[in-house]
DNA sequence: CAAACACATTCATATTATTTAATATGTTCT
DNA sequence: AGAACATATTAAATAATATGAATGTGTTTG
């Protein structure tokens, strides 16, 4: 019950940013809107893992992998840090951890 | 703290019912990752509106309004009710209703 | 230093989504 | 029935995303 009521006579500075808000959170939306990246993210959430661990989990191609990589750290929404040769990943945004958890619970349980 | 701890030892089938759910999750987020469209669905949340009052929301051309909420009923997010001349748009879906009330937190709250 | 490994980037192409414009449908009112 | 209104549908143009192939970069190991 989290949200307002938004009465007929909202004003237009109100209705953008509104908009303004909308938009962000479009864009947000679209970075995990994607099967592959929401599979990354949630594998991600059980703790630090290399490109290679998510190539196995996703049985695509290493650099298929590495572009929704690279597309979720353009966003912010996972981090990488080097240890020798492997690439290590870990989630860097609270926000993404919120939405997952109630993606996870709407569409992953039976 | 819903999401569960992925061993490293998951199997196939696991994984690719993971698969599945992440499909199907991101064919729902697709369709809310739209401004226009979290717009609607925002006001939406305020009770019952017509295409009309949506225009006015969001500043743009019937055409365009009514081809959004055609994307929305088409995912079920969203029912229509013809009376008279207007037709009433209300939210269809709880699911969407819970997606927005935490996206509405994270996004709109200053 | 060369080979092998782990990963990233680039580029071309394919697919999908969005926008715009034009036209169609259903309803009311006269 | 015809005009006016509210909304929907379609088609064409454009933009955004995804996919696949090839190549590049940094690191370790012999």
């Amino acid at each position: 019950m989290a949200l307002p009521v938004i009465s007929e006579s909202i004003s237009q500075s109100e209705i953008d940013s509104m908009m303004d808000n909308a938009i962000t959170a479009s864009q947000f939306l679209k970075a995990i809107s994607h099967e592959g990246r929401l599979m990354i993210l949630c594998y991600l959430a059980s703790g630090e893992k290399s490109v290679t661990d998510l190539e196995r989990l996703l049985s695509s191609r290493q650099a298929a992998v590495s572009q929704q990589l690279s597309r979720l750290r353009l966003e912010g929404l996972v981090k990488a840090r080097r240890e020798g040769k492997a690439i290590y990943y870990t989630l860097a945004d609270k926000r993404a951890t919120r939405i997952l958890d109630v993606v996870y619970d709407i569409f992953c349980k039976r």
